[in-house]
DNA sequence: CGGCATCCAATGTGATACTG
DNA sequence: CAGTATCACATTGGATGCCG
């Protein structure tokens, strides 16, 4: 008979994960979401399905290389999905997963604190520039 | 006489920025930030100030380099405040500004979504890599 | 339309050595 | 203790050209 129950099980492999531990494999996923085009790919899927150029559109200046490659990585870790219609031309949509869903509020809000802290971090780095390295 | 209040110029400032836009300021800050090294290093100053060596401890694996370059942005960017003792040896405080507590919890939130979906992701790579390329 | 392959310049990052 | 400086290397990312 078990000595843990589910839950103790649980908790005790979610304990076991450490983004400080260089070794643990979040260190590599943090790293992998810790991406601006990322957070804007997310954050601009949004309000559901999107074609690739309209991603393009909407991510100004992304380049297809970046594009299509952090698609690429998002559907390979099961955070978005890429859907394929038969047509001339071909029409490719990408959707979020249930997965992708739990984290496009974070990147959000990522997105989110830039825009309404910019000018903020852009008084702190004046006053930084003046007092310290003329 | 004014034709805004302050408020409706607030709004418009708002609104004004965007990261989706390629030339806004917020998108080098959205990339400055979508970082893993300031992930790591706001998350490990939630409990208060840190001294040097012990962030480089916390955070392991970090390098001399990249925890210092780390910090000297966020201290330019007014996230983190780093305070001198006069000793010997000298003793440096970094700790996070209210402008840097702002952020913190976002940083958190990214870190345990790696921490608690690390499992998940890997599962989805596995099935990706089995269906497609071979 | 939605890509992929290639080249190459710029940037990022780690290891190492040295210092007030 | 808390850095700085330098070098070597890896990675990034844009530009370009081609394709089903």
């Amino acid at each position: 008979m078990p000595t843990q129950t589910a839950a103790e099980r649980r908790a005790e492999a979610r304990a076991a994960y450490d983004a400080f531990i260089a070794e643990c494999p979040t260190r590599k996923l943090l790293d992998r979401i810790s991406d601006k085009w990322v957070s804007l790919v997310l954050a601009a899927l949004t309000d559901g399905p999107r074609r690739y150029n309209d991603l393009s559109r909407t991510i100004a200046g992304v380049s297809q290389k970046m594009l299509t490659q952090t698609l690429r990585t998002l559907e390979r870790d099961g955070l978005v999905s890429r859907t394929v219609t038969a047509a001339v031309p071909v029409r490719v949509d990408y959707e979020l997963t249930p997965l992708g869903r739990t984290l496009q509020p974070v990147m959000v809000a990522i997105k989110s604190w830039a825009e309404t802290h910019i000018e903020q971090v852009e008084t702190a780095r004046s006053t930084y520039d003046r007092s310290n390295h003329a």
